[in-house]
DNA sequence: TTGTAAGCGTTATCAT
DNA sequence: ATGATAACGCTTACAA
């Protein structure tokens, strides 16, 4: 059995409760106890029990963090080690722990967010998407407890602390670098369009479109998941068009290489036939042939203020419920080209 | 205030002990007992306090796991996520709780360890790493807790349960498939030496040589981690040397990914000039320009066995300590091609 | 089958 | 500045 802090306080000839208070290292003991206990503290290996303490005072030190359904399909997504990345160092910084979700379906992962919060195992938690009809933060806000997510919440965005990029604006911006280069056939993939940020992103496309009177076309928008055999039906489809797009911009820089492993397989050459702007400006995107223009949406800082805002949620729950908007900025690298008119189908 | 089990006895009007019972499903309560007892615990939003129970059950039902020093490092390396997945897959199937190091330094990485296992907070440890001079392994012996390490320990193996590749075997056939080509000059490109698996494929990689009675050359055999400038400055090292390598085997293809880019600059075509065999088949060497011929780790396969040892041995912590070895499988693709004396520079 | 009571290892309250 | 004692919410002998 482990040195507990009873044992500690015989051997130190006082009582648990002064030990407890060199643990906290409270003022109110005197420095020459404090150094006594200390070493016999040492001498005896003594450790304290996390959850003996966590039982009496409610506080766990850890937030959970809720992955997307199918942990595959999160964990699939270089996305994902880059947000964990941002989480993980200000909770370092903090002195909070991490807990993971295992799930991989919806369901089973919300049954996950309801034993992480009613079981008491942790004091806050990060949702890392915002999704139509997700049960996970409705359930958050019922229990009241501190949260954020990364993504833009559908609903009572101002009773939620979450972070994101401003994906209307970063998409539009995609959208006119293009048309600035002289495209105005521009297609849409995104991947899962349940999750809010497709739907911004689409949104942000049409904007510029409609700003730039070029027509919106629904057979310019699609989307495929990685991992699926879609990604060629995809292209397939846009490219058996009769007008097709000369320019594409792609949600996520895995389905980008995807795209681009079937253009080339088509003999269709990025950037001379056709451009492409890619989301994340993972290191996927820094090192594809060619290196992509792509949009850093600045991951591991998303990561990094949305602990922050759980952290100081955990604090002061009653503090103002901020947003962060990430700022992104647009990498420009080899996949873009002025439109000549002389690419493969024009 | 939460609802606990004295709100729900007397609600019931049974005993705390009774409601107990009837959370565990104790087969000593009546089918009566439970469904009156159930319905109070649903009418009252009744949920288990974890640390209460962990408390006197000393069982967390969580594991822990111990990232490489830098977070980022880790983090940085599709082999992470690929390996959380297959740990995260059992654990989930066994009701486990994943709990994460924050650390980006060797020491902060090991306190932080020191707290997961002394404050109680996990049942068992996968270390994901095999490294010279850890001193997480030993510690973790010294404690007696269940652990298992991705990777092949450096000592005591007897008394430690590892999943690993044969990595000499699979360096060796890498090396072999290179020779079988007719490639006489292969350099061997490591990341971190420190770490044991690099050593093992060296010295696959030097057995191969010796066997086929090729000199094994110090100047062919570099090391650099990603993100520093080092690629860079391996791939010109490599290229000034009067005999210059005509095949390369890299050990994590995010690496690869690198020296072909460092290469195609110098107009240096693979698999035309240069023959490239790279570890890890991740994604990103699937979807590569070329796509890479790779040695598939079953990196999934690595995490989910691991995991599953460690919760083998938390249910009986005297067992056998066995250790897995996954097998490796050399994915064909078109960086690899005979060697005819006709690239760049034969 | 159910209840009583002790105990898990802390911290917190109230004395001293 | 320190000690005694009662929580925290649960499980588990032991008793009934």
């Amino acid at each position: 059995m482990a040195v507990t802090i009873k044992d500690v306080a015989k051997r130190a000839n006082v009582s648990p409760s002064t030990v407890s208070r060199v643990i906290t290292d409270s003022n109110k003991i005197s420095e020459k106890t404090k150094r006594k206990v200390r070493q016999v503290m040492e001498e005896m290996g003594y450790h304290i029990n996390f959850n003996a303490r966590v039982l009496v005072q409610k506080s766990t030190q850890t937030i959970g963090i809720v992955m997307k359904h199918s942990a595959s399909h999160s964990l699939h997504n270089p996305f994902f080690p880059e947000v964990l990345r941002g989480i993980s160092a200000f909770c370092h910084e903090k002195d909070y722990s991490i807990s993971l979700t295992t799930g991989n379906s919806e369901k089973s992962i919300f049954n996950e967010v309801v034993k992480m919060v009613q079981g008491r195992r942790v004091d806050g938690v990060i949702v890392l998407y915002s999704k139509k009809d997700d049960k996970v933060v409705p359930y958050l806000i019922k229990q009241n407890i501190p949260f954020a997510v990364i993504g833009k919440p559908l609903s009572e965005t101002n009773k939620i602390m979450y972070v994101d990029n401003d994906n209307v604006q970063a998409s539009k911006e995609a959208t006119e670098f293009l048309i600035k280069l002289g495209h105005q056939r521009i297609s849409f993939i995104g991947d899962d369009p349940e999750f809010q940020v497709i739907q911004d992103r689409i949104n942000g496309y049409q904007e510029a479109l409609k700003l730039h009177e070029l027509e919106v076309t629904e057979d310019y928008i699609k989307s495929f998941e990685y991992g699926t055999a879609n990604g060629k039906q995809v292209v397939e489809e846009l490219l058996s068009l009769p007008e097709k797009p000369t320019a594409m911009i792609i949600s996520a820089d895995v389905n980008a290489l995807v795209v681009m492993k079937e253009l080339s397989k088509r003999d269709i050459y990025v950037p001379k036939d056709m451009s492409i702007i890619s989301f994340n400006n993972t290191i996927i995107s820094q090192l594809s042939t060619p290196p992509m223009t792509s949009i850093d949406t600045q991951t591991y800082q998303l990561g990094y203020e949305a602990s922050k805002c759980v952290i100081e949620l955990i604090g002061d729950p009653e503090m103002f419920k901020r947003s962060v908007i990430i700022p992104t900025v647009i990498e420009n690298r080899e996949t873009t080209a002025i439109y000549k008119g002389n690419g493969k189908y024009n």
